[in-house]
DNA sequence: GTCTATACTTTGATAGAC
DNA sequence: GTCTATCAAAGTATAGAC
């Protein structure tokens, strides 16, 4: 028990820091000849740990797609609730998991390119459940006439463009939390920020 | 005479496809080898043109950012119109803009780190005044009271947000012209999807 | 201006001792 | 599980002939 238990943290450890790495300085530029020593490790040691460099970016962005995906599909199937009321969750939840581990996010975002074509493919197809969520529920505003009249997809990945570009710029731990982010998002994305 | 403009020519012809490379691989995971190979060159001949890689994308970089940059400032500075009207001009402006060419926006977006610090901090403080043109419309509106009570800098990084991310999903050639997106942005932005 | 040849570095990954 | 030693390949860049 104990040994897996180390050995669960240690492939943690490895995760953490091999995702703040990659997202530092991107992941074609950085070497595992670093990654190694940023752990205390050499080169050969690490290999012991994961298959190769490309699975491991997998494993990274995987989990953490994985996680908010399930639970952001089940807040939105639930039809008790008026579309936008579903809407601001959907929002809310998105824009604070996504904000809220800068490193996932930057990788999300600039390297899912660098994956091999078939490990790539899985999480380009876990994004579509993303976006098809989010258009779904415009959908069902536009039919009740409180959308307006645009393509949903622009509205989408207008959304989608707020919240994924936090990286560049927004803090977790910096002056305004995750959730007042979202807040704001939320605002600007429905009513917009003229009075 | 026809010796210049066939050299300019020429590297012109390098740099949009420079452009194109970095843009589809990443600027690292695009060697000079391959490059060359597409201009129909050999690596060695290509430093006829350049002085080194990380001097190539500086070029590209630059020459987009600092065209639009200073009509941008100009069109904003002019205190004789309402700061409603200069912040709609300076919206489509710079949608149409940054969504018209897409292997350059995905440079400016994602390959701005991998410059070498000196050439970077050039650009980073470009950047920072197309910020403060935004901001400062927004704080002007924020005065009159038009603008809602939040961060400028918030609602401005929202919008760079929805408009660098165009790279993603938007084609300049397909159904919406860059003209129509950058209408649906300022309803977005301003006024926000819901009626 | 373009080439061949090459210098030098770094890369991801493996073999095998301990 | 961690190491040393090593590999083949690919990286940027330069020298020098033509």
């Amino acid at each position: 028990m104990k040994h897996n238990a180390k050995g669960h943290q240690r492939q943690q450890e490895l995760y953490d820091t091999a995702a703040r790495l990659f997202a530092e300085q991107g992941f074609h530029a950085t070497s595992m000849r670093q990654l190694a020593q940023s752990l205390g490790l050499t080169k050969s040691s690490l290999y012991h740990y994961i298959a190769s460099k490309d699975e491991l970016l997998f494993q990274i962005l995987d989990s953490y797609i994985s996680d908010a995906l399930v639970e952001i599909e089940n807040l939105v199937a639930d039809q008790s609730r008026p579309p936008d009321e579903r809407l601001t969750q959907f929002i809310q939840f998105y824009a604070r998991f996504y904000a809220g581990d800068r490193p996932r996010l930057v990788l999300l975002v600039n390297e899912l390119d660098s994956l091999q074509p078939e490990r790539r493919q899985v999480l380009v197809e876990k994004e579509r459940r993303y976006m098809a969520v989010l258009t779904g529920l415009l959908s069902e505003l536009k039919v009740t006439g409180r959308l307006k009249d645009m393509p949903e997809a622009v509205a989408a990945f207008a959304f989608f463009g707020m919240v994924h570009y936090t990286y560049k710029w927004f803090r977790p731990d910096g002056p305004a939390s995750p959730s007042q982010l979202a807040d704001h998002f939320l605002e600007i994305f429905t009513r917009g920020v003229m009075r």
